[in-house]
DNA sequence: CTATACGTTTACGTTAACGTAAAGATATCG
DNA sequence: CGATATCTTTACGTTAACGTAAACGTATAG
């Protein structure tokens, strides 16, 4: 095994300062179980898979996951200790969100394209408003 | 002009169940000035133009827009009583708009593809959970 | 006539996702 | 030693986006 892995923690406000969060924030998604971060003495310590989840539950959140939501997202990177019922539902909950994706894909274009038109009709007004003066 | 625009209205209840929302919601989205529909006495009649608007309202909310937000987005789709720092503002909160959905986008990218990776382990800790029994 | 369906206003309740403040431990710098 | 910075826990406050319930008109079908 390669142990050239560096084995790199981070503080509360390390993670802050890089995702742009507040501590607050960090502890709180401590609270719902979507981190726990090890600890020395009372401060906590976080590892560079404790930093992969706050990325993914930030990114979520940019999507318009719930917490629990993303809680879900995390669970499904490890489904280890999983019988088959639960991959099952794994599955399932995988083509939703896929499904959830597409929907906002398909609006995505739809609004890119009718900003596209209100900047057109932005600049036309503007023109007709200088030419007037 | 041509005269075969239909004048159509809706009743509240009409385009909750188009749009699949409660009354409430409706009038939830008027209290906050989104919506401004006509009124029978008392009964409130919604145009084609204030369905138009319901739907932009909703594709907003799926792509996790406050209402606040919402409401610019309708906004600049009528930029007619506008001076010209207004028109810049707009144009401004366009390309705003725009950098968000193209964050979005990637993001979505990014998560597709990582649901397929999760897919794929999730069959394969299937089929090797199955080959055991 | 009355029951049923649909509309209205008013108003308090709820949930998620933090914000904010208080009060204290620990360590390091000068 | 005192100031400053960084960490902690505890706990109440806040905002958005509705839910829910009460109490009341209006009209239409049986």
């Amino acid at each position: 095994m390669d142990e050239r892995k560096r084995k790199q923690t981070y503080s509360i406000s390390d993670l802050a300062r890089e995702f742009d969060v507040t501590t607050r924030t960090i502890r709180f998604y401590e609270e719902g179980g979507l981190l726990q971060p090890l600890r020395d003495g009372q401060t906590r310590i976080y590892t560079d898979e404790d930093r992969v989840k706050l990325k993914l539950i930030l990114r979520g959140k940019r999507l318009g996951f719930s917490l629990a939501e993303s809680r879900e997202l995390i669970e499904m990177y490890d489904p280890s200790e999983g019988n088959i019922k639960q991959l099952n539902a794994l599955l399932n909950k995988i083509h939703q969100r896929r499904d959830v994706l597409m929907q906002q894909l398909a609006d995505i274009e739809v609004m890119r394209h009718e900003l596209d038109e209100a900047e057109e009709r932005c600049r036309q007004a503007m023109q007709e408003c200088l030419s007037v003066n």
